[in-house]
DNA sequence: ACCGAAATGTAGCTTTATCTACAAATTAAA
DNA sequence: TTTAATTTGTAGATAAAGCTACATTTCGGT
């Protein structure tokens, strides 16, 4: 029996459409993004305050604390962070590179974007959203760029 | 009474963080890329084949068709698309227009990473991510560039 | 030492995006 | 025209991320 795909041919035969396997991607970058946005928060408020506490990470992510602790319970779960009732905040040595890489990221990113001609504002305000989606290829171009000029 | 944040002190006093708002964006984004990653797949699908329907979305999108039965019913809500049981999807004006948007701004986006030196196949990938966190302005910057070339 | 404000935690709800398993409709082929 | 494979739809779960409202713990000032 016959694809009902196949009942109309129409259009030329190669695909020209992007695999499944690009949008899986895609998304199993967005799950990791939390991730990332937590423990990259976790280290810089570490370093800007001395630890890193539940109102101040809900104040420099937009979200309630609540939604801070669940995200937390995860992570703790995941393996990136430690946390005890009512304490501070650490990272685990996973937690702890994996922010370094992301800060490195957002870092070249955001200053590719500046050396474009992108304003520091949008540079930032970009990055934070692309940096989740660029692969070691293209960042490794960022790179050679950024040396170069 | 003091704030329990200024207990310590510690770090210079600037901030040197991104503010709430850019996660706050950063997360409104990809609320809506589904609905983008959706209509332009309507849409290459329809012009490749005639019509879009759940099965081909599902193969496309790397999903069941479950997952895009209730996607559908969610972009209809939100006037993107019209659907009928059993019937192929079509899109609405608002969501033609989406999808023309999308598929511009995509195409801008993997056209500058190759552009840069990105292989074709990372360029396309990463575009799949990246292109729905390109602000107007760095989307601006990356067309000069394009035509300056 | 105590006390109240700030911080943290918990309960329970919502939405989105996924899934598997099963049911109903459609249509190509015989 | 019948029928069986394909497609589409529905039911019911799960997991993440978000919320409000309420409970508990800490800790700086008095």
């Amino acid at each position: 029996m016959m694809k009902r795909s196949t009942r109309k041919p129409a259009a030329p035969d190669r695909p020209a459409m992007p695999p499944a396997e690009t949008f899986r991607r895609s998304r199993r970058d967005r799950a990791a993004e939390t991730a990332q946005d937590y423990v990259e928060a976790i280290a810089d408020l570490s370093a800007a305050l001395g630890e890193a506490r539940v109102v101040d990470l809900a104040r420099r992510l937009g979200v309630t604390h609540v939604t801070v602790n669940r995200t937390l319970a995860r992570l703790q779960r995941a393996g990136f962070v430690n946390t005890k009732p009512y304490r501070a905040i650490f990272l685990t040595d996973t937690g702890h590179k994996l922010a370094e890489e992301c800060k490195q990221r957002h870092e070249t990113v955001a200053a590719f974007l500046r050396l474009l001609g992108v304003s520091d504002k949008a540079a930032e305000l970009d990055a934070e959203g692309i940096e989740h989606h660029v692969s070691p290829e293209t960042l490794a171009v960022f790179e050679r760029w950024l040396k170069k000029k």
